[in-house]
RNA sequence: GGUGGAUUGGCCGAGAGGCGAGGCAGCGGCCUGCAAAGCCGUAUACACCGGUUCGAAUCCGGUAUCCACCUCCA
């Protein structure tokens, strides 16, 4: 069993070989905890969370840090008189940790916040100066430069010559040597609260948001580490230059660089100014967690994934063809010894296609598959091939998460005495052909939301 | 201008030199009191133009359109 991941560095395909055997240490880019959490925070986070989960499943030890950028222009941008920059990030967390937890997404091993390591950053901004890669700014604005021409591979993260480089058109040179150079650290603007400056040897200030990164996955994860992932648009400059730092410092850094494709709305990344930010407390109050995470897992983690006006009523049906199988089975099977406990391993086609490079829409096609064999076994009354399909079906639901909705009704006893008092009522009607009674019965139920399904073996009843 | 990616049937979306992933929607049938669910059947799909090959949606060259990034957006 090798996984295979593609890594943005070599542009290819590369057997997954960690540091240490056994075991995998992931530096997942989080949040800027500026405003609220939108569906592409979602599938970036879904999509670490079933990497991670997936190794886990193939037995490796999994170290999981996620930072927090708590301290970030933009936040203290949109600070006002009545909410404090720190006050607003923390709001800001909460609501991501709230949204990732909905999805059943796992919490870090470790979720650092940038304000809790600025000292790990200045050292490692000295430890660049000393070395001349980084430069106190010519101005006296106290700011910290990296000095791009002192680090020859600079632009192979995303095989960009430095000369080709161009510079935003309306970029102030401040104190820059070269426009390409990226700031360490931000000396201390008049304007900005005290709260929102640290001391360093070289003035007062706050560090750059590539720096955040660099020094955070070093402190908890070592100077060379496995898997370092984030959003596409992160790339450049964000990991070409957090790359280029450690690497200037010394660091083997990051041994492989996973990047996620973008959520697009109408063929468009969601963006502020286009005011088309689909926002995950939009989504999650239109469909159940799992239908979101189905939704956001039905592309390949590097495509693109547009969300188009259908998208999450298709997911939601998908996903119902695979819960309702489940919850059939389980009914058929009730009493059989051998479904209760231990989950069988997922199929082996399942499998190759989480190894190969998270294959998350192929396993889902196997899951189908499984689940259409699983039904012609109902139908035949097969209850080996049931049971077996059955089970594949929980192991596979259950790597991907997607299990956690049919627990409602189970849970909910005195709802389901009172449907199995109307059940029976109607069952009378029906024994009369009195079909009148009988469809008003079921048609009122529908319409407060519970559906009715005659089969074999009884009427079931299920909301939603 | 530079770098990377995309274009698959009504829709979403994998794959990949020869057997038409999977889902959603549709149509026909089975089942059903009727539904629902399920099952069976059902598609001249791979942007365009050339080339390589016994064979190309898949490889090569070109064209078009779209998207992302190019100093602080997951």
């Amino acid at each position: 069993m090798t996984i295979r991941l593609y890594d943005t560095r070599d542009a290819e395909l590369r057997d997954f070989v960690p540091l240490v055997p056994g075991a995998v240490s992931m530096y997942v880019c989080g949040p800027t905890v500026q405003s609220s959490p939108h569906v592409g925070h979602l599938r970036s986070a879904l999509n670490y969370d079933i990497l991670r989960r997936w190794f886990s499943y193939r037995g490796f030890a999994v170290t999981f840090v996620r930072n927090v950028t708590d301290i970030d222009d933009k936040i203290l941008a949109n600070a006002s008189e009545h909410e404090s920059w720190w006050a607003l990030a923390y709001r800001i967390e909460l609501e991501f940790a709230a949204a990732y937890r909905s999805l059943g997404i796992l919490d870090p091993g470790y979720e650092p916040r940038a304000t809790a390591s600025i000292g790990q950053m200045v050292e490692l901004i000295a430890s660049l100066i000393e070395r001349g890669h980084a430069y106190v700014a010519t101005d006296a604005s106290g700011d910290v430069y990296f000095d791009t021409a002192t680090w020859p591979s600079y632009g192979e993260l995303t095989r960009q010559s430095r000369e080709a480089m161009e510079a935003a058109e309306d970029a102030d040179p401040r104190g820059k040597r070269d426009p390409r150079d990226f700031a360490l650290w931000k000396g201390q603007k008049p304007n900005e609260p005290a709260s929102a400056s640290w001391p360093a040897p070289w003035g007062a200030g706050r560090p750059g948001w590539h720096i955040e990164c660099s020094a955070m996955a070093v402190r908890y994860l070592g100077e060379s580490f496995d898997i370092h992932g984030g959003g596409l648009d992160l790339r450049f400059p964000h990991h070409e230059n957090e790359l280029a730092q450690s690497r200037a410092a010394g660091h083997g850094f990051a041994r492989y660089w996973v990047h996620n494709g973008l959520v697009t709305v109408g063929g468009q990344k969601m963006s502020k100014s286009l005011g088309n930010s689909v926002f995950a407390s939009e989504l999650l109050s239109e469909a159940s967690p799992m239908a979101v995470r189905y939704l956001l897992g039905s592309a390949h983690y590097r495509s693109t994934l547009d969300l188009g006006p259908n998208a999450l009523a298709e997911a939601r049906a998908a996903l119902e063809r695979v819960t309702g199988f489940v919850t059939r089975a389980q009914r058929t099977l009730a009493g059989r010894p051998q479904i209760a406990d231990e989950l069988p391993l997922v199929p082996e086609g399942f499998a190759a296609a989480m190894d190969d490079d998270l294959n998350v829409p192929q396993a889902l096609a196997v899951l189908h598959e499984t689940v259409g064999f699983g039904n012609l076994a109902l139908e035949s009354r097969d209850l080996e091939a049931l049971a077996a399909r059955a089970g594949e079906v929980r192991a596979m639901v259950a790597v991907l998460v997607l299990d956690s909705v049919p627990e409602a009704r189970d849970s909910n006893q005195a709802l389901d005495a009172v449907m199995q008092l109307v059940i029976e009522r109607r069952a009378a009607a029906r024994a009369l052909n009195d079909w009148t009674t009988a469809d008003r019965i079921r048609d009122t139920l529908t319409a407060a939301g519970i559906s009715l399904e005659d089969g074999p073996d009884g009427t079931h009843w299920s909301m939603q």
